[in-house]
RNA sequence: GGGCGAUUAGCUCAGGGGGAGAGCGCUGCCUUCACACGGCAGAGGCCGUAGGUUCGAAACCUACAUCGCCCA
């Protein structure tokens, strides 16, 4: 006997111990099955789950269960990321809370110190993403720093490197001078801010009067190395060529016209500030302008700051404003939004720093990669990020790939000092290599260095589907994996790394990493905000696992990701789940309630013998399979979860299970056998559907279930398919009399308050095709409405009766001195105005000359057919009303 | 400034050229031997606004409003 409530924590890890014991989830590198692979968006090793993960997992693990009960070779290969700067950020938080920090302990400690954080910490998301129920092949599992991965790192640096897609040089950067690492454009978050525009005066050498720059970065002013206006700008032209003095410091700059400049801003002139703002950068270089870095690595005015030097730079901001003012340099303050780049990893203002980086030359691998979606062999779903990502690719800019910090891939160049020979000379002493050379190639030299660097974090993920299957070696999982089916992720990395996969895949395989990819939207709290630690509105999945089960968690996930839509994420919804799940439960107590030693339960044969009911719930099987099938085909996971949760509720719980009960209480061993029989079969194959996004529970019940056949568990039985043989198109149409019947005399029950426990008589008068149907079914309809039922087509209303009626019937519920009359007129009324107001619908339609020549026949047809089944209904209700007040006159 | 998305029942959201749907909440009745984490019956909506296309628009088009996101 299963007990009354289902309690997770008994047997979550109870199965997924033998799961992994059984090795269902590993995948054979060679199989003459269809393969089927998704490759893990790699969560930070030393994270820790959050609800985009719960998501990402849950839809992943519906994939790849569902397929591999379809009899794919499936493979989920899971695995971490290194996570450069936000792992080496909390190793140096906590080397703070020690009293000391990285550049004390020195680039090997502090690595080693980082390896031990790792391992202490790599395994808690691992075991959390286990705890999720996640059928990933763990004998696979990958991290990005592991030895073959770096090797691909390497591979890949080096034959860019070689192609001239990969250079080093001198530009400005995004530069956090708390992180003290460059950044791509991309790990710069832009934040609207509202801001000020100072107006400061530059005195005109050899002249009379000023020129008025406008800068919302007063202190770059240190840095300026010109003045520019438009050429076309009559205000200025006769400046033109002239010197500028700068307050304060007292430089002499020149005023230069560039196109650039837009005219309508500010005053018109602006300063150039060359080795601190992108725009002023190629000014810069256009006009040949000196390039001041005032600013430190840290964020701390420089050297070339004069009367600054040592400053922080918001410090210095002050001071220089106040300064300014005091020369009478200030002419005007005014409010100005604008937006200021804040680093992705530490909320840090960000500045355009000039630094000798690494960059990749990304044009070329762009266009590889827009035309790969273009051409439809990588599919984006839901399409609508298909605009963002050729918008972002077509419009992409070089990608500064190295990083001033430790934790990450070492930069595979080795620089020279010595040069000795011409080649040497020609190559600038730059050595790139798979291995630490002991000497310069180029000229014999053994004092070399290694570049400090390490890559952007991104750089190996982009890799990821292909070197975590082996390359640069030819492996047989690559033959077999690679491209991969599906990348499921959040559209928060489609740039970063889903983009980014994209291109080196298709650089470096050939091919697409992935057929398709589904990005799904961000979990919210419940008031639609963004979670964050900050706000303090952060949901944990694994508390919520703990109150509620996984298989709730999951299937709310699974419920709520429709396309495009962002989740707001409540306790009440997984509560709600919990329900469903419970009920699950209870549908498998009942059955093992009706259980015993001697209960037969044969295989389902003989359909056509069967009684309607369970004829109907295995027609409805059947179809619920397809449509769950085909949903998940098109990644339509909350119509596959919304369409079995109404299935299992309210067709199996609510009509099958209570139209066997009489069976199943009977004496008739046949029908109760056969129907027993037939529950626990439909059920069983229920819980089959249901396994990819409830596996705990479903591999519970579905181990107690007394099966012919039974394999040892359910993640490897088959996955339900629909097949035409089954439909039962008769059995679906008698239900729906039955229903129709039961439903009309429940209504007036309900309607006329007339208690549930008083047993009613019902007469319905129905044609003889129904009536039929009614008389076969008797049995059903006397147990679910709780009347005793007489049916003709020569019946006619007695006095006294409430009447309901149906498109296949009328029905009449004798309750001569049981019920409020009035309460029964107005209920009619109420009915009868429902009524008259979809006739009016259908009449003005078919009035319309239009109508009934453009539109489509069998609409019109459909239509007509209504015309007159709802005329008739106004008919008879309308006569129904005049009777019942004749008896009460 | 450019782009995208949203606006449907009290709340959360599906849907999508031809009779407005779900879950939660609400109302009434019911402790009937799987489940009160339950059953049955109900109430509740000019589908953001204004135009247009169409025989027909909540759906398609255009503009606007409000909210959100991305990019510059």
């Amino acid at each position: 006997m299963i007990d009354k409530r289902y309690n997770p924590e008994d047997v979550e890890n109870k199965w997924y111990s033998f799961w992994l014991e059984k090795e269902y989830f590993k995948a054979e590198s060679k199989s003459d099955k269809p393969s089927y692979c998704i490759v893990i968006p790699p969560p930070n090793v030393t994270g820790s789950l959050h609800m985009g993960h719960a998501l990402d997992i849950t839809l992943q693990d519906i994939m790849i269960r569902w397929k591999r009960m379809s009899g794919f070779n499936t493979l989920w290969l899971p695995g971490t990321d290194h996570a450069g700067i936000a792992t080496q950020n909390v190793v140096e938080k906590d080397l703070v809370k020690h009293g000391t920090n990285r550049h004390a302990l020195g680039r090997e400690k502090f690595i080693e110190k980082v390896w031990e954080w790792k391992k202490l910490h790599g395994d808690r998301i691992i075991s959390q993403l286990k705890s999720m129920g996640a059928s990933c092949d763990w004998s696979r599992e990958r991290f990005t720093l592991d030895d073959g991965l770096s090797r691909a790192v390497k591979e890949v640096f080096i034959r860019l490197y070689e192609e001239g897609l990969i250079y080093r040089g001198e530009y400005l950067i995004n530069w956090c001078p708390r992180c003290r690492t460059a950044l791509s454009d991309l790990e710069v978050e832009h934040e609207e801010k509202q801001g000020k525009l100072w107006f400061l005066k530059y005195g005109i050498v050899g002249g009379e009067g000023f020129i008025t720059v406008a800068t919302t970065r007063p202190e770059t002013f240190l840095g300026d190395t010109a003045v520019a206006v438009n050429p076309d700008d009559e205000r200025y032209m006769n400046l033109i060529g002239k010197k500028v003095r700068l307050p304060i410091i007292g430089r002499e700059i020149p005023v230069i016209a560039d196109e650039f400049v837009d005219s309508s801003f500010g005053t018109g002139a602006v300063k150039v500030t060359p080795a601190h703002d992108p725009n002023d950068f190629d000014m810069g270089k256009r006009h040949g302008l000196h390039f001041i870095n005032i600013l430190t690595g840290d964020g701390m005015m420089s050297e070339e700051a004069g009367p600054y030097k040592g400053q922080d730079r918001f410090e210095c901001r002050k001071n220089v404003l106040k300064d300014i003012e005091k020369s009478g340099h200030l002419e005007t303050v005014k409010e100005h939004n604008h937006a200021v780049g804040h680093c992705y990893r530490c909320r840090t203002v960000v500045e355009p720093y000039m630094s000798k980086q690494w960059f990749v030359k990304i044009k070329p691998l762009a266009e590889e990669a827009i035309s790969a979606v273009k051409g439809g062999s990588v599919k984006i779903i839901p399409s609508g990020w298909e605009n963002s990502y050729f918008d972002w690719m077509e419009n992409i800019k070089d990608w500064c790939i190295s990083r001033q910090i430790w934790w990450g891939h070492r930069i595979p160049v080795w620089y020279c000092k010595e040069v000795k020979s011409e080649e040497c000379k020609v190559k600038s002493g730059v050595i790139v290599s798979g291995e630490t050379p002991d000497s310069c190639p180029y000229c014999g030299s053994k004092d070399l260095h290694q570049d400090e660097d390490v890559l952007d974090t991104w750089f190996s993920s982009a890799l990821w589907p292909f070197s975590t299957l082996g390359w640069p070696d030819d492996t047989e999982e690559l033959k077999t994996f690679y491209p991969t089916d599906v990348l499921i992720t959040g559209f928060d990395i489609l740039f970063f790394w889903v983009a980014r996969m994209i291109m080196m895949g298709q650089k470096f395989m050939g091919r697409e990493p992935f057929r398709h990819t589904y990005i799904h939207a961000l979990i919210r709290d419940e008031e639609g905000k963004k979670m964050s630690k900050s706000k303090g509105n952060v949901v944990d999945p694994l508390e919520l696992t703990g109150e509620f089960g996984t298989d709730a968690v999951r299937f709310t996930l699974a419920a709520y990701a429709a396309q495009g839509r962002d989740i707001k994420f409540s306790r009440k919804k997984v509560e709600g789940y919990r329900h469903f799940i419970n009920k699950i439960w209870n549908a498998a107590r009942f059955i093992s309630m009706n259980i015993n030693d001697e209960t037969v339960i044969s295989p389902v044969r003989d359909i056509e013998n069967l009684s309607l009911g369970n004829r109907w719930i295995l027609s409805r099987l059947n179809e619920v399979s397809g449509e769950v099938n085909a949903s998940l085909e098109d990644y339509r996971f909350n119509d596959s979860a919304s369409i079995l949760y109404q299935f299992v509720w309210h067709e199996l719980c609510d009509w099958y299970v209570e139209m066997i009960k009489p069976e199943l209480y009977g004496d008739d061993i046949y029908s109760k056998n056969a129907s027993i029989s037939v529950l626990v079969h439909a059920f069983e194959a229920t819980l089959r559907l249901l396994h990819p996004f409830m596996p705990f529970i479903t591999e519970e019940l579905w181990r107690q279930l007394p099966v012919r056949g039974k394999g040892e568990s359910i993640c490897i039985e088959r996955y339900p398919l629909y097949s035409d043989g089954i439909r039962d198109e008769a059995a679906l149409n008698k239900m729906a009399v039955v229903i129709d019947a039961v439903t009309g005399i429940r209504s007036i029950r309900g309607e006329l308050n007339i208690s549930p426990s008083l047993e009613l008589k019902a007469m319905i008068r129905a044609c003889a095709g129904i009536k039929e149907v009614i008389d076969e079914n008797i049995a059903y309809i006397t147990k679910l409405a709780k009347a005793e039922i007489e049916a003709g087509s020569e019946i006619v209303s007695p006095e006294g009766a409430a009447t309901a009626i149906r498109p296949s019937m009328e029905i009449y519920v004798p309750l001569k001195g049981l019920f409020d009359i009035d309460a029964e007129i107005s209920r009619l009324n109420k009915e009868l105005a429902k009524t008259e107001e979809a006739f009016n619908f259908v009449d003005k339609k078919l009035s319309n000359a239009g109508f009934v020549s453009k539109a489509p026949q069998e609409v019109v047809d459909e239509n007509r057919a209504n015309y007159a089944e709802l005329k008739n209904k106004i008919d008879l209700i309308k006569d129904k009303i005049s009777r019942i007040k004749s008896w009460k006159e």
